[in-house]
DNA sequence: ATGCGGACCTGTTAGC
DNA sequence: TGCTAACAGGTCCGCA
């Protein structure tokens, strides 16, 4: 579920409740997540603080005294800041209690998500090292994608979700980005040319932008850290909307399956 | 190096 | 109404 602008929903709505806080308790329910939680962690976590929390991609890192924190939300995770007390539900994995009678509890049903410890540099952990830029940045421009799309015959939709090209664009954000951009999904992403690439990274920025200024999509249970949905899902102009009608041309658009996800695209308007 | 399919796991929905 | 199959926001891995 969780892309960009889901994580940073969520980093936003936690991260001020987090900062300067101590680690008081990690209650770990359910270690079996996408790989398995440390079992170390009850012990090494209580007595840190927590002083950094920021987001690589569709990763969250919160910086402890002595290494990181990485949550990944995978495809149905969650994490939001309620009062300690609260009853776990099912799915609610692990709570790292804090200092001030608050917790941190992270939820996902499906178990894709991640919760590991880095100790050394974070940049240069396996998950971290070999991801492309930030697609908010400046270094990512129509320039660059072009030289790294040269020779590729993969279709540019999986180009885009490529997070070694690019992070942080998962299925939903990848069919908008190219309606917006006039871009057929399929199309080889090596037989695009720079002038295109100029649109798709506009569109890039503008769609992650306008998503995180939402509070991020929620197509069925995502809450942002303050335990609020996202509205970006109102905006969503090709993304569950095969067969319905462009809202530019008025053509039906079409779905199709491009590896093993949902693909919408508007055949007259995306070329 | 690149591209593709399968794997992980559970809940919901579509179809018979 | 009930059972089964397909599908869902991610991404790592192994094989061609």
């Amino acid at each position: 579920m969780p892309e960009l602008p889901e994580v940073e929903t969520t980093l936003r709505g936690v991260a001020p409740r987090l900062l300067g806080r101590c680690v008081a308790a990690l209650h770990l329910r359910q270690p079996a997540l996408r790989w398995p939680v440390p079992p170390t962690l009850t012990a090494l976590l209580p007595g840190q603080h927590i002083h950094g929390a920021r987001r690589r991609g569709k990763y969250l890192l919160f910086a402890l005294d002595a290494g990181h924190l990485l949550i990944h939300l995978g495809m149905s995770g969650s994490l939001r800041v309620i009062p300690a007390d609260q009853a776990p539900g099912p799915h609610d994995h692990f709570d790292l209690l804090l200092d001030d009678g608050a917790m941190l509890r992270f939820t996902d049903p499906r178990r894709f998500g991640a919760l590991l410890w880095v100790a050394g540099d974070v940049e240069q952990h396996p998950l971290l090292c070999r991801l492309g830029p930030e697609p908010l940045d400046d270094v990512f421009d129509a320039d660059y994608l072009h030289r790294r799309a040269r020779g590729r015959t993969a279709p540019v939709k999986s180009f885009l979700m490529d997070s070694r090209v690019v992070v942080g664009i998962g299925n939903i954000y990848a069919n908008e980005i190219l309606h917006h951009s006039g871009v057929h999904p399929l199309r080889a992403a090596g037989r695009i040319g720079l002038g295109r690439y100029q649109a798709v990274v506009a569109a890039t920025k503008e769609v992650l932008a306008g998503a995180v200024a939402q509070g991020g999509t929620t197509l069925r249970d995502f809450v942002g850290g303050d335990g609020k949905p996202g509205y970006f899902r109102q905006q969503l102009r090709a993304y569950g909307r095969g067969g319905e009608p462009c809202r530019d041309c008025a053509a039906p658009l079409r779905e199709v399956r491009l590896a093993q996800r949902t693909t919408v695209y508007c055949p007259r308007c995306q070329r």
